[in-house]
Formats: structure tokens, C-alpha cells, sequence
DNA sequence: TTTCAACCTGGAGCGCACTCCAGGTCAAGC
DNA sequence: GCTTGACCTGGAGTGCGCTCCAGGTTGAAA
């Protein structure tokens, strides 16, 4: 059970941030007697599920289709793999125009090196 | 010399982005005495750069620093070449982030394939 | 018992990078 | 000369993902 300052520090997301994801349906978190928020160490699963999908790029609105999924129940776990198949997949793309450009950057770079008075 | 609908199709860009591109100075593009623009093989060659510079996360703002290091002349060469680097290098820990992130997504998907009824 | 930092809510505001629009102009082809 | 589609401008609007704020509440420590 987390305090929402320490849901906070170990998830990497701002108070903010959590309240936010909460507010539009993509987490639910439990309340104490007096209506403050107690982390489980389920929500901070669910929070690095959150970083690494949005850290890859994916939308909010899928991450809310995915959680709302999980909540239907496990009959919907080949939706979901689909879902992350579907996200991977284009992760690959994006990974592979990353390098390409990169390539394009050190290219560009080089050219600077091989210039007078550059260095 | 391409009119703005093929250096569009060219570059990638839409209309309305070379606009915006050049009405926040990052592009500085000839006109016809009737006032509509031209762009030329080099300024294709900057489109080139900043989709590269895009593509890879950098700030619009930036680019346009390095635009106007660029406008500045030649002697502007090394800062412009530091400031590629130091993108790059932002760029590194961006790919090193997404091929970790992506092998957390991996990880998940593999989950799924070792639960009954997912296939 | 008092204090005070951490927490709560609803809602407004922000930064970015476009994207769209209205109302007008230009120029190539018939 | 006329038509028509591509183009022009300034400025407003959009979508995303937060981020901030005011004004009020909670609860652990002193």
C-alpha cells in the first residue's frame, strides 16, 4: 500500500499525472476511510504497463481500451495480445525510421567533421 | 524549381506545414512575381534535414536555432556541428529507451501466448 | 490539541505542432 | 476572354497529454 507521493516516485508519473489517468478511466485506485488514494502493488503493475506503452508511443485512448478489456474479464486475453501484437508491430517500424534517421544525423555530422576550422 | 504541391509530395510535408515552417522562419522560400512560392532542390534539402530532425524528436525550436547558425555563414559551422551532436546523443538514449521498453513489450506479449485459450 | 504537509476536487490553462478556414488572387488551358 | 484549380493571407481552432490553481480536507507528529 503506497501513499499517491510515493505511487508517484516509484512509477516515474507526476501527481498530476496519476490523478489524470484516473480521472479518464485508464486506472482505478483505492481510497482510504477519508477519501485519499492507496496504491497496490497491482496499480504500480499496471503503472509500468502504462510507461512502457506510452514510452513506445501508444495513445492514450488504446491504453483505455486495453485496461477496459482486462476489466472484462479473461476471456478478452486474446483481444488484449492482439492489441500488444498490433502496438509491437508498429514499435518495429518506429525503431527501424529511428535508426535510418539517426544514420542520416551521423552522416550529416561526419560531413561537419570533414570541414575546415570545424574542430 | 517545384511548385508548393510537389515539393509537398516530395518532402512529405503538408501544404499547410511548409507554411507554417516558413511563417515561423525555420524555411525561407523564393516566390514568383505573382507572389507564390518555389521551392528549390535546396530547399528540399532543408525539408530533407528537418524531417530528419523531427523524426528524431528535436524541438521545432531548435531547428530553428540551427537554421539561423546556418543563416549566419560558415563560421557558425562548429556550433551547428555541436548541436547536432548533442541531439544525437539525445537520440541514442532515445533508441537504447524504446529497444528496452519494446523487449518489456515482448516480454508481456509472451505472457499471453502461455495462457490457455489465447490461440 | 494544534499544526501543517500532504492530500482532495473541478475546472481552467498550457505547449506543441500543426490544421483548417474564409475570402481573395493567379495563371494555364480551352 | 473565361474558367478553374492551385495558390495566397491572417488568424482561429484542434488534439494531445498533461499541468496548474483555488479553495477546502485529512491525519500523523509534536
Amino acid at each position: 500500500m503506497y501513499a499517491p507521493s510515493e505511487a508517484a516516485r516509484r512509477s516515474g508519473f507526476s501527481l498530476d499525472t496519476l490523478r489524470y489517468y484516473e480521472k479518464i478511466g485508464l486506472l482505478s485506485v483505492g481510497r482510504t476511510a477519508g477519501g485519499r488514494r492507496i496504491f497496490t502493488d497491482d496499480d504500480l503493475g499496471w503503472l509500468e504497463l502504462f510507461r512502457c506503452l506510452r514510452d513506445t508511443g501508444m495513445p492514450i485512448a488504446e491504453m483505455c481500451r486495453y485496461a477496459e478489456l482486462a476489466r472484462e474479464g479473461a476471456h478478452t486475453a486474446g483481444e488484449r495480445q492482439a492489441l500488444l501484437e498490433r502496438h509491437a508491430e508498429r514499435v518495429e517500424e518506429q525503431m527501424r525510421l529511428l535508426q535510418r534517421q539517426y544514420d542520416h544525423l551521423r552522416a550529416k555530422i561526419r560531413y561537419y567533421e570533414g570541414l575546415p576550422g570545424s574542430h
